[in-house]
DNA sequence: TTGCCGAGTGACCGGGCGGTCATTATAATG
DNA sequence: CATTATAATGACCGCCCGGTCACTCGGCAA
């Protein structure tokens, strides 16, 4: 369902190991740079293969960059569907407390593919950029949209509260906290970035009670 | 206070009409391509003066950037300082209320400058990015800390609450809110570019509404 | 009229880019 | 072994970049 993007053949002819060393170095290269500043020269350099090898592999930098990112939502889906089956039957900001931990994991595991999918939001010029974007984001909103229609159903959430509000919130709060986590200048003061498994789990936990429970005395 | 950064005399010489146009032009190209993408060959071309002369005004591209960024953050600090005073004696959710259309207007007024900004945020190599960056935030928080302190006194917000994770809350949601207007692939949901004035106060309103009053049932 | 000086000019430089391709090396086949 | 198919190579191309500098221009003071 992910690998709609496919590399010459000479690429998959390669061994597993191979193939993995190019993935991970054209990661770190598109990471470093985003797409536009990226360059060839700089990948085959640190691979030490000819620039020309490269190209027997993919079309282009376009082709590369497209199969990369193929691979990093197959890595999204996969753990949104784990997170979703693995929390299924947990209360509400349960689950919306796991969701947040699946992306502290997902990010220690995967920094550059994140890095690349954060340097895309705001590049110019680079292809298929707004699909690309939408693509993620779609996921996002379809984790959290029949999460909060669950949630009200089993009555953890407010009945009067519009939908599309509850899912803005909680997506741009989890999407501000993995921001803040990988790049400390946008933590807002949290100090994230340097902080182990437990402290993140208590900000999550905090964050959440106070998305709970509002801001208002209560009475 | 800004205009810290200061371009050659010659710059200063000119006309007021004419520094107005290169600076707008300027901020276009930087606000379309990115620091690193920006090309002082289109500028001028736009301008229709010769390089030399644009090197006339500033020592080098990062000059006449740094000179952009510091207009910048001259309108940002003079629009919170406006709204500040404007709103200082309505109730806190007022205040967000009103800081937030604060942005939106700024958004209207300044796309530019804004675009210039969201890119920044992610761009690699841009010089003294995270010193830049973190000049902006710092207003934010310098706003939002100060704001929530004086909510809590006042009784219009819990006391027991961790004031760092309020204004984190309230930080995400409206930086995702205001990035949601001015790109439409990151309004969630809530079609937020295209909508009149009169909607975009409506969706802030029922945002801060369920800040206020919170997620869960009450009872 | 002359000399001066700040403003404005644009051809030019070195360098890095994405991409090409004729050539060589390697592996598979009969 | 020879032949063929596939993989790997890196010099080279055209392009555009940021930045330079020897030069021209125009107004003003002497």
């Amino acid at each position: 369902m992910s690998e709609m993007v496919i590399p010459k053949s000479t690429f998959l002819n390669l061994s597993e190991e191979k193939r993995r060393r190019i993935v991970r170095e054209a990661v770190r290269e598109f990471a470093d740079k985003g797409f536009q500043k990226a360059s060839l020269n700089a990948i085959v350099a640190r691979l030490g293969i000819a620039k020309g090898s490269l190209y027997q592999y993919f079309d282009n930098k376009e082709a590369l960059f497209l199969y990369l990112f193929d691979q990093f939502t197959g890595l999204v889906k996969g753990t949104l569907a784990e997170v979703a089956a693995f929390s299924r039957q947990a209360n509400f900001y349960a689950q919306i407390r796991l969701a947040a931990e699946a992306g502290i994991t997902f990010i220690d595991r995967h920094p550059d593919f994140y890095d690349i999918y954060l340097k895309l939001l705001f590049e110019q010029d680079v292809p298929h950029r707004e699909e690309l974007i939408a693509k993620v984001r779609l996921f996002s909103r379809d984790y959290f949209g029949p999460l909060c229609e669950e949630g009200r159903r089993r009555g953890q959430v407010r009945q009067d509260l519009p939908i599309e509000i509850v899912t803005f919130i909680l997506d741009a709060t989890l999407d501000r906290f993995l921001q803040g986590y990988a790049k400390s200048y946008l933590d807002g003061g949290l100090a994230l970035a340097g902080k182990d498994r437990r402290e993140l789990e208590e900000k999550i936990a905090a964050i959440i009670d106070v998305l709970r429970d509002g801001l208002l005395p209560r009475g």
